[in-house]
Parts: structure tokens; C-alpha cells; sequence
DNA sequence: GTTGAGCGTT
């Protein structure tokens, strides 16, 4: 049984209780559920009315030699700060009113300790939002458990989020999946997972967590143990996971590499991933893939990845946008190093801390906040969001190497594009040399 | 009375 934590992200805000893993401690990827973007607690000691932080070892969060009985504070990295919810749900409901709402599907959740009950499988789940429906499957005859359960959210992110990640029910690990009840390939649903290698030992959690939680929310990280030399995060957007890939970035003095992660097993850098690939499995079932492939360019990525995972399918029109190419062929998005004028994902609002971006962070900015510049955003358009209305332009000025490429004409999102049948299905009605708009997948 | 990869009586 757990315990149950008073957060806030903010002193004055109202806390909103978060339960404890079974051995006492509070798992950070639960308080991210609440409060994306942090990265600790700190709560104000009676005696010395100081500030005090959480001690955090991977990933657990441990109570203070006085138990978990204070209100507790996120803290978040620099200008990372943000309410709780109002950009989530910002940028959300932008999302879900320019788009036909993205549709949660029901989510099988493996692993569950045989004591599991309904009540507690919702418990769990509800921390990360409100869940429509839990169920334990049983044994009707003996009642009991078969260790496994299904649950259903109501709102897409939180479904995307609680994909990303593993969790902890009751003392045990437990998988989230897309259900695959029809036999084939299943349903592998990208989850914004990237490779980081060169990791060298001394790179922690904490570390990585800090370094990159500059790019977007990180719902995950997982270093291999024994040390193997490499991580896996799992970003909340799936573009910020693609951008980074094939780069390299210092951290903590040393230059890892990041490139994408693949499912084991499948090799499948030209099969357009018709039936995405086996589960949302545990980190093992992950393995680097070199990223040579010539598919494998981050924008050809990007491209499928937003089409199918984001459904701005049937809108994304191109042109319109304030750089606009006009027609369909408004140039391929280019991802901006340092944040410079053509970056078509930079917001168009200009400031640093942009409300728009979906997961709430500088999720679309190539860089950190500090060097967005004041380009205007051909992503959404007005009001900056993630295709607000207005421009659904989502090309611009910022063109891959001069190539143009259209981005629309997918097939969409729920059952085509997206979860069952596959994501490489971009029918590239784009114009110009649709460099990127092939089916392809990645 | 056990178990631990998988996929749902409606």
C-alpha cells in the first residue's frame, strides 16, 4: 500500500497528492506525471524554515528523516518553471480544436502483481489523469487475477505519456501497451526513445535528466546495469526525440552520441514499419541501430513521426504560414542549431518560455530556451501553437538543404496512421520533390 | 494455496 505525497509546483497552488512505491519512496516519473519538467522536491523545514531538496537517487525520490508529511515543491530547472497544467492544457486544447480530438484507445497493461485489484490498477493510473475505465482481467471461476488488466484515459497525452515509461504497480513492473488482440506485428507506438551512447560511468540519471530536459520533457531514462555504456531517454514529443538524434552533446565533459532507438530484433530501416513493430517493451527490447540508413535522416523522420503521431495530418496544408512557401510545398522543416531566424520550430511567441509547445517545455525548440530567437514560428502559426488556427504552415523559409517537400496528404491518425495499421503512410501530395514525404516510415 | 509471457466472457 502506498502513501501519499502533497505536491505543488508552486507554494501557493493547491498540492495534489501523488502516491509512494510500496518501499517508501516516490518515484520522480510519477511527480512528472503531475508536473512535467521536474526534476526534484524540496520542501521548507519547520526548525530552520530553510529550503531543503529531496534526495534523489535513480529516479526515487527518498523522504526526509521526517516521512513524507510536508507539502512538497517541484523544482524545476532554470526557466523551466512553469504551472502545473495551464500549458499542458493550453497547447491541448489548441491541439484538439484545430484536429478531430486524438483518440485514446484502451491500453493493456502487463505485469500486474496477482493482488492486484481494479481499485488499485485505478489508483495508480489515475495520478497521471483522468482514467475512463480499469480493469483487472480474472479468472472467472477462481477470481483471480490473470496479471493483467486494461485501462483507458481520457485524455491523448496522458495515454502518450503514461506509454512512455514504465511503471510500478504495487512493487512491480509493469509494461503499458497499445493492445495487439489481432495477432499480427502489434502495435508499436513511438515514444519519443532515443539511444545515447559513449555514455561513460560517471553520467547519472539526475545528469541526464538535467542536460536534456532542456530540449522537452523527458518521461523516461534508463542507464542499463550493469554499465553497459549507453542510455535510453524517452522524450514526451517524439520530434524532440528525432532532432536529437545523430547528434553528439557534452555531458559532464564527455561526448555522447545520441542516435535513434530501435526495437531488437528487426532491422527495418526500409519496411515502412507497416505493422509497427513489437511492444512498447521494456528498455532490453531496445537496441541501437546504426543511424546510416538512408531513411534515417532526422527530417525524414520527423516528417513521418509528426504526420502519424501528432495527426496533423488532413490540416497540414503547408503555405500560409508567415514564411509560408504557399501551396503544399512549403520547405522541409529545418531544426535549428542555435535557435536562429529560419528555425521552424521555434514558437512564434518569442519569448523563452513559450506556452505553446505541447508538452509544455521548449518541446519543438532545437535548442535550449535561452537561444530562441524571435523567429516566427511556421509550426502553428497564430498563436504559436502546435497548429493553431490560422497558418497551418508547417514549412517556411527553413529548407533541408534546399529540397521542399510537402507534409500533407497523410493518412491519418487513429487507425491508419498511427496506432494499428501503421505510420508510414504519408501519401506525399506534397509538392516539390517530396523528398520527404514517402511512406517509408523510418 | 503454485505462475510471470502475454492481450480483453460482456
Amino acid at each position: 500500500m502506498s502513501y501519499f505525497v502533497q505536491v505543488t509546483g508552486d507554494e501557493n497552488e493547491e498540492p495534489i497528492e501523488i502516491p509512494t512505491e510500496s518501499d517508501g519512496t516516490l518515484l520522480l516519473s510519477s511527480v512528472e506525471a503531475q508536473f512535467p519538467g521536474a526534476t526534484g522536491l524540496k520542501y521548507r523545514h519547520p526548525a530552520s524554515r530553510g529550503l531543503r531538496g529531496v534526495r534523489l537517487h535513480e529516479g526515487c525520490l527518498h523522504p526526509p528523516d521526517e516521512g513524507w508529511k510536508f507539502v512538497f515543491v517541484c523544482s524545476f530547472p532554470k526557466e523551466n518553471k512553469r504551472k502545473s497544467d495551464d500549458t499542458l492544457e493550453n497547447s491541448m486544447s489548441k491541439t484538439q480544436r484545430m484536429e478531430k480530438k486524438l483518440q485514446c484507445s484502451d491500453l493493456v497493461v502487463l505485469g500486474l502483481p496477482w493482488t492486484t485489484t481494479e481499485k488499485e490498477l485505478r489508483a495508480y493510473f489515475s495520478t497521471f489523469g483522468e482514467l475512463l475505465m480499469a480493469q483487472v482481467k480474472k479468472d472467472p471461476k477462481t477470481g483471480k487475477s490473470k496479471g493483467f488488466g486494461f485501462i483507458k484515459f481520457a485524455d491523448y497525452e496522458t495515454q502518450l505519456r503514461v506509454l512512455g515509461q514504465r511503471h510500478m504497480v504495487d512493487g512491480r513492473h509493469c509494461d503499458v501497451r497499445i493492445p495487439n488482440s489481432h495477432g499480427e506485428a502489434g502495435t508499436r507506438q513511438f515514444n519519443g526513445k532515443v539511444f545515447i551512447g559513449r555514455l561513460t560511468e560517471d553520467i547519472s540519471h539526475e545528469d541526464l535528466r538535467t542536460y536534456f530536459g532542456k530540449y522537452g520533457e523527458i518521461t523516461d531514462v534508463y542507464i542499463p546495469k550493469p554499465f553497459r555504456g549507453f542510455a535510453f531517454i524517452t522524450f514526451l514529443s517524439p520530434e524532440v526525440a528525432q532532432a536529437l538524434c545523430d547528434e553528439d552533446h557534452i555531458v559532464k565533459g564527455t561526448s555522447v552520441h545520441i542516435s535513434n532507438a530501435t526495437p531488437k530484433g528487426s532491422n527495418q530501416q526500409n519496411q515502412g514499419r507497416g505493422g509497427p513493430g513489437g511492444g512498447q517493451g521494456g528498455p532490453d527490447n531496445w537496441n541501437q541501430q546504426g543511424p546510416g540508413g538512408q531513411n534515417m535522416n532526422p527530417l525524414n523522420m520527423l516528417a513521418a513521426l509528426t504526420q502519424a503521431s501528432w495527426g496533423l495530418l488532413g490540416n497540414m496544408q503547408g503555405g500560409g504560414g508567415p514564411n509560408g512557401g504557399g501551396g503544399q510545398s512549403g520547405g522541409g522543416p529545418r531544426f535549428n542549431q542555435q535557435g536562429g531566424n529560419t528555425g521552424n520550430f521555434n514558437q512564434a511567441g518569442s519569448g523563452p518560455r513559450d506556452n505553446s509547445n505541447f508538452g509544455g517545455g521548449p518541446a519543438h525548440a532545437r535548442s535550449p530556451p535561452s537561444s530562441q530567437s524571435t523567429g516566427a514560428s511556421n509550426y502553428g502559426g497564430t498563436g504559436g501553437s502546435y497548429g493553431g488556427s490560422g497558418s497551418t504552415g508547417y514549412g517556411g523559409s527553413g529548407s533541408y538543404e534546399g529540397s521542399s517537400s510537402g507534409y500533407a496528404g497523410n493518412t491519418g491518425y487513429g487507425n491508419t496512421g498511427y496506432g494499428n495499421t501503421g505510420w508510414g503512410s504519408s501519401s506525399g501530395s506534397g509538392g516539390g520533390a517530396g523528398a520527404y514525404n514517402h511512406g517509408s516510415g523510418w
